[in-house]
DNA sequence: TTTTATGCAAACATTTTGCAGTCAC
DNA sequence: GTGACTGCAAAATGTTTGCATAAAA
């Protein structure tokens, strides 16, 4: 897995010592939820993470416990979420360097890219428009090689 | 208003004329949505969408009708809907060109931009990936010169 | 007259919340 | 022991659907 240029258990021990600082409680919950985000590597929905980390470790996490885990990682800016237009939000770590997604409108397919040209020029819209920048998405649908 | 190109008497005619081709019936609910579409060239939600007609006309639209005639019209490629990423989606006339959206995360005000280099650039990421482009969203979050 | 469209209410899917009990520190 | 976290079930939200009636062609 070199998706994330941190190893896992380093992001975990940083994560962990970070939480009390903030006020929070660590919890199992909470590192398997990170954990499933980080080796899947995927952008995945709510019930998606519950389903996984049940199936690969075999542990119970509820569904109330992710939606609030989720808004919990958003506002410590370790995960993003991407809404890909069915009505479910998918999730994913917020390691890497800023991206944005390709998405398969046939076999729902998520390839992440990133161009520098389209993220300067982005500078320059919002520049144009005496826009304080905080944050873009840009998706990309159509079909993926395999589905045309 | 000239956001539009076609004014609004010759587009809901054409409009008309159209439906009854496709084996589908005219009313005045279809009537009046692409109305206030048209005339407050903003991005509603289905509510105000129904809101804004009972206000402006004093016709009452029920939410249903609005939500089944957003389908129709987007079937049709007339509309185009939008999602800030407040759970609702909001819908606009499609009759000007493509544009993408500057949302401010305060006021929640959306200005419409085009970006030709963004435009292309796009095209050559789909190849790159072997992708078929359909279509694309781009948005660029931040604080409006109002706000900041 | 035939067929589609409408409005209502019920159903639905996803996400959020209240609460009692549990766990972290 | 205190305060945050969890799981459950109930509630809330936005959207869709079934059905009887109304309207269009």
């Amino acid at each position: 897995m070199d998706k994330y240029e941190i190893d896992f258990d380093t992001f975990l021990l940083n994560f962990k010592e970070h939480v009390p600082k903030l006020g929070f409680k660590n919890s199992v919950q909470k590192d398997y939820i990170l954990k499933i985000l980080y080796f899947s590597g995927e952008h995945l929905t709510a019930e998606q993470i519950a389903f996984n980390i049940k199936k690969e470790y075999n542990i119970d996490v509820g569904i109330a416990t992710v939606y609030r885990t989720m808004k919990f990682f958003e506002e410590m800016n370790i995960i993003e979420s991407l809404d890909v237009g069915d009505g479910m939000k998918r999730y994913e770590l917020n390691l890497s360097l800023h991206h944005d997604h390709l998405v398969c409108t046939s076999c729902s397919k998520i390839i992440e890219f990133t161009d520098d040209l389209i993220e300067k020029q982005q500078v320059t819209v919002a520049r144009n428009y005496n826009f304080d920048l905080k944050d873009h998405v840009m998706t990309i649908y159509g079909l993926c090689e395999n589905c045309h």
